[in-house]
DNA sequence: TTACTTGCAAATCGTTTGCGATATA
DNA sequence: TATATCGCAAACGATTTGCAAGTAA
């Protein structure tokens, strides 16, 4: 679209890096505490428009499905992702991407589609367990109740 | 789960009653924009608040795909929607929903799987004119610099 | 040398919350 | 009457932005 004359600056290639190496689904903040191991006077702003720059030009990508916070995929091919309704951490879903979605709306809607979203949301491991672990002691009350009658 | 001793009270009747009038997909800003004009002095808290218990409640679906807004539909039934990139609006999705998908993941995730999300994306039949009109002009002036020269 | 980027801080936006007053069941 | 809910305003968390100084090309 726009020619733009980015440069790559310090902060700029080691938001890259870090984001690459580390192959999990960071919000901004995670990265800002990240990167300020290494750039210590790095602001979260800075943070944020080059997560924004990185992005728009593909090298990664901005994952805005549900939940407060957006997170950043280092991987910025198609595929899906996991969401943890409790904690919003986002791993891959193992599975290929539909295809032939799109199609199916020819003809029967008047919006322009450029694509389709689609993730799963559950409870990661951790987070069941909590869950788990509030459900027994609830039982355990439950029948100390029942006991004491 | 929890016995909730809730009241109808003058303004849940009716957010939920205009909901389920204008059929939709408002943010909490619009509906406090609707339920305005006939209960002047309801706050947005209220609005809030109450579009929170009415979804809990599931008599309407909190809709929290991407984008900033949150929405909400008066219908709780699953079913899929279409986004507009540039202004948010959403539609619902003549498509069925898609069976099977959780049982895809039996065995090859320690995720506890809740369900999935699927939306389209795109540009509303308005925000589509307006990007038309845009790349007209574009053109328009490219082909001025190229007579003038 | 140009103008893209930065760090910093203040601003913005959608949403949530604490409070004392009100009204529903 | 008990307490769920209200209106109001302040608080909140994530993100964005204005600006003067810094720096990649």
């Amino acid at each position: 679209m726009k020619a733009r004359q980015l440069r790559m600056t310090r902060q700029r290639k080691l938001i890259l890096e870090e984001l690459r190496k580390i192959k999990r689904h960071l919000s901004a903040d995670e990265v800002y505490e990240v990167v300020r191991k290494q750039l210590p006077r790095i602001s979260l702003g800075t943070v944020y428009r080059n997560l924004e720059v990185l992005s728009e030009l593909g090298e990664i990508q901005k994952l805005e499905y549900g939940g407060a916070v957006k997170r950043f995929d280092w991987n910025p091919a198609q595929h899906y992702h996991i969401r943890c309704l409790e904690c919003g951490r986002i791993d891959d879903a193992p599975i290929p991407p539909l295809a032939h979605m799109e199609s199916r709306l020819q003809g029967i809607t008047d919006y322009q589609i450029d694509g389709h979203h689609f993730e799963f949301v559950g409870l990661c491991p951790v987070c069941a367990e909590k869950s788990a672990d509030y459900m027994v002691d609830k039982l355990k009350k439950i029948r100390l109740d029942a006991d004491s009658r």
